[in-house]
RNA sequence: GCGCCCGUAGCUCAGUUGGAUAGAGCGCCGGACUUCGAAUCCGUAGGUCGCAGGUUCAAGUCCUGCCGGGCGCGCCA
């Protein structure tokens, strides 16, 4: 009885030992695993366990082993009652205790609340990589869903007792970055981002634009000039263009009913779009000048390096600015610029370990054989220069070596799923372990109504817009609120009303795109975006502000007291409770999966739960609570969600108000 | 053609190392504002978990095949 454990971890921890020594006690091995979970039907018990996998072992029935192992584990300061439901060991927690510890834990750590601690020299250093936007463009949603999950999955893991450092790699050379340079260049006319009053990521992304403008209109004159009709009937008449041409005209022949569901395109069509690239290789004046200024850069241009200075400063700006207002951030940032050379010494060294090997024409590849996929990866280019790859494999070790990382996160979308297996598998054989310290933070493309997002024509959500959007709908709603008379806005200020809007809004977005497992792709809905009912940001924060109106009410923060805390009693009261109890091991489960969404659902059910026995005044007086020791019960354990309800918030990186 | 991911209520999605009666939101329908904040709360209805086999005491979960959808498979990034 001494014994009592003073926290969720040790009660737990406690609750374990006494099954694993009732088990053993029975004849079980250690390699049969304790799994406490609660019972369906909470009169039951609180914490249960199947006997199946011991009936093999013991030799007995499922029901019978429980009876036994029921009657060995014997009642102590936490367990009240033990007892069995046909194969099921179900215990009964002693509900005093079992409060204490909880509500206890949660108002002594505060914002450590559900944090792991241990020693210095266990922590692993992850590092995540996240956001790695290309500076020729503006931010868009497919950027928010990255930047948002990297934020979160970074503040989750630092939660969970490992020590992050967040990483951008900035994306800022090569033949894209190019394009905008020179559209600049032509039609510009020295414009920028004060002139145009315009962000100036968004000036240089109207370059981006204007320069596949062009192009599309030079691409489109020559497909009518004799070399491109050439080109056409060239193809036309290769065995690929002839099978193009009969699924074509075996598809116009079918019956309406046997169609198929995606209609091939017409030849000549086909054709152009597939040759866009060669094109753009072989005989654009505008690809030429691009590939042309791209040397320049390499070579050092002062001009072309000038120009490019100034316009990835501009948009590096507006980043800047789009990365505040989202409340994410980064410890290093590196450019791709400075990095892209990393990489071939790695080759080298995979030659001399004999895992990668020159082919007769030059290139250095890797035979993807020796790690279980198919083909080869080609490393080096037949004339020395490197791929992607490449740079990733020497950024990768770069930052094992020189940021001494432990771990490696890459939050990138899933079209990239096959690139990062292949990466990770190529450390692996050039660096023994390296591959089971990386996990690529794979995460589904969010589709619009209109389908694929495409920044070349436009069919973009902005990420500056989304936001000005979702702020201009939580204001339109608090004002309403304030019109009515009904929400806590009467008096407050112009600026307050817009600072509370901005909170709103942004928790409305935040939770949307994160309540979502990563994997999961969506489709862009914009009304559910800003949604304020049902599982939402805003209705989190509204139970939020609720709990902090209570507190205010009865005059501030309760002071614990573990005797009176005890009175906690009703069913939906330790239904809280247990919630309480669960949000450490949520926030190891969210680390462990790479998942965010976790702590999303938990902050719902948190809020759903609270909220019942909020509404519940005839049974669940809070502040109006006549008795005063029950009253000084329930404001803790108010106080006690309002705290849980707070970290976990953060940790998706939305802020609270306490008052909305 | 090959590889990976997905298929769960009308819609959008959860579902832990396989465990007890598969959940939530939205929508629908029906209730609840003289009382701590109705941006709320309670309740009802809604399921052959894509199909067919298999493994297991136990399968939405694991294996195989098929159907349907997405993504990828470059000396691009």
């Amino acid at each position: 009885m001494s014994d009592t454990p003073q926290s969720i971890a040790a009660l737990f921890q406690h609750l374990e030992a006494r099954v694993r020594a009732a088990l053993t006690a029975a004849g079980a091995g250690e390699d049969v695993s304790v799994d406490l979970a609660p019972p369906p039907n909470p009169e039951m018990g609180d914490l249960g366990f199947p006997c199946f996998p011991l009936a093999k072992v013991l030799r007995k029935a499922p029901p019978l082993i429980a009876k036994d192992l029921a009657a060995a584990i014997t009642p102590d300061a936490v367990i009240a009652e033990v007892g069995t439901a046909g194969p099921y060991v179900n215990l009964t927690l002693r509900k005093d205790s079992w409060v204490r510890v909880v509500i206890g834990e949660v108002l002594r750590e505060g914002d450590r609340f559900g944090a792991a601690t241990r020693p210095e020299a266990e922590r692993e250093h992850v590092l995540v990589e996240y956001s790695a936007p290309n500076t020729n463009k503006p931010l868009h949603l497919g950027h928010v869903r990255n930047n948002l999950l990297g934020a979160s999955i970074a503040k989750v893991l630092a939660h969970a007792g490992d020590r992050v450092t967040r990483v951008n790699l900035v994306n800022d050379r090569g033949v894209h970055i190019c394009k905008s340079m020179l559209a600049y260049r032509n039609w510009g006319g020295g414009t920028d981002p004060e002139k145009a009053e315009k962000k100036g990521d968004h000036l240089v992304g109207d370059f981006y634009v204007l320069f596949d403008k062009y192009f599309e209109a030079e691409y489109d004159a020559w497909q009518k000039s004799g070399e491109g009709q050439e080109k056409l009937a060239e193809w036309l008449e290769s065995p690929k263009g002839q099978g193009h041409k009969k699924a074509y005209d075996k598809a116009q022949a079918a019956p309406a009913d046997k169609k198929p569901k995606k209609m091939p395109k017409p030849p000549a069509e086909a054709f152009f779009s597939g040759y866009k690239d060669d094109y753009f290789n072989q005989q654009s004046c505008l690809g030429a000048d691009v590939r042309e200024m791209l040397r320049q850069w390499e070579a050092g241009d002062d001009e072309t390096i000038a120009l490019w200075k100034k316009l990835n400063g501009w948009v590096l700006a507006g980043f800047d600015e789009t990365y505040a207002r989202m409340g994410v951030g980064f410890e290093h940032v590196q450019y791709e610029s400075d990095t892209y050379k990393l990489g071939k010494s790695l080759v080298e060294l995979g030659l001399q370990k004999g895992v990668l090997n020159k082919r007769d024409d030059g290139a250095v590849v890797c035979d993807l054989s020796q790690v279980g996929l198919d083909g080869e990866k080609v490393l080096l280019r037949s004339d020395g220069t490197s791929v992607y790859m490449t740079q990733d494999l020497g950024t990768a070790m770069e930052r094992v070596d020189k940021l001494a990382a432990d771990r490696l996160v890459y939050v990138v979308g899933d079209e990239q799923n096959y690139h990062f297996d292949v990466l990770f598998r190529i450390l692996g054989l050039l660096r023994e372990g390296m591959t089971e310290r990386c996990y690529h933070l794979s995460y589904g493309m969010i589709r619009l109504p209109e389908g694929k997002m495409k920044s070349r024509t436009g069919t973009v959500v902005d990420a500056d817009d989304l936001m000005d959007e979702v702020h201009a709908l939580a204001r339109t709603e608090t004002e309403q609120r304030a019109d009515e008379g009904k929400a806590h806005t009467a008096g407050i200020n112009d600026e307050e009303l817009d600072a509370r809007a901005e909170v709103i809004g942004m928790a409305a977005l935040k939770y949307h795109l994160l309540k979502f497992a990563p994997r999961t792709s969506f489709e862009y809905d914009p009304k559910a975006s800003i949604d304020f009912l049902g599982q939402t940001g805003p209705y989190c924060l509204f139970n939020y502000a609720r709990t902090r109106s209570l507190l205010r009410k009865a005059g501030g923060e309760p002071s614990f007291d573990a005797a009176t805390v005890a009175r906690l009693e009703s069913e939906r009261e330790l239904e809280i409770v247990r919630l309480l109890s669960t949000f450490p091991d949520i926030v190891a489960r969210s680390a462990r999966s790479y998942d965010p969404s976790r702590i999303a659902e938990y902050c719902f059910e948190l809020c759903k739960s609270f909220a019942f026995v909020f509404t519940d005044k005839a049974n669940h007086p809070i502040v109006t609570c006549e008795d005063a020791e029950l009253r000084a019960a329930r404001l803790m354990m108010a106080a006690a969600v309002g705290q849980t309800l707070r970290v976990a918030l953060s940790l998706l990186g939305i802020d609270v108000l306490e008052e909305m």
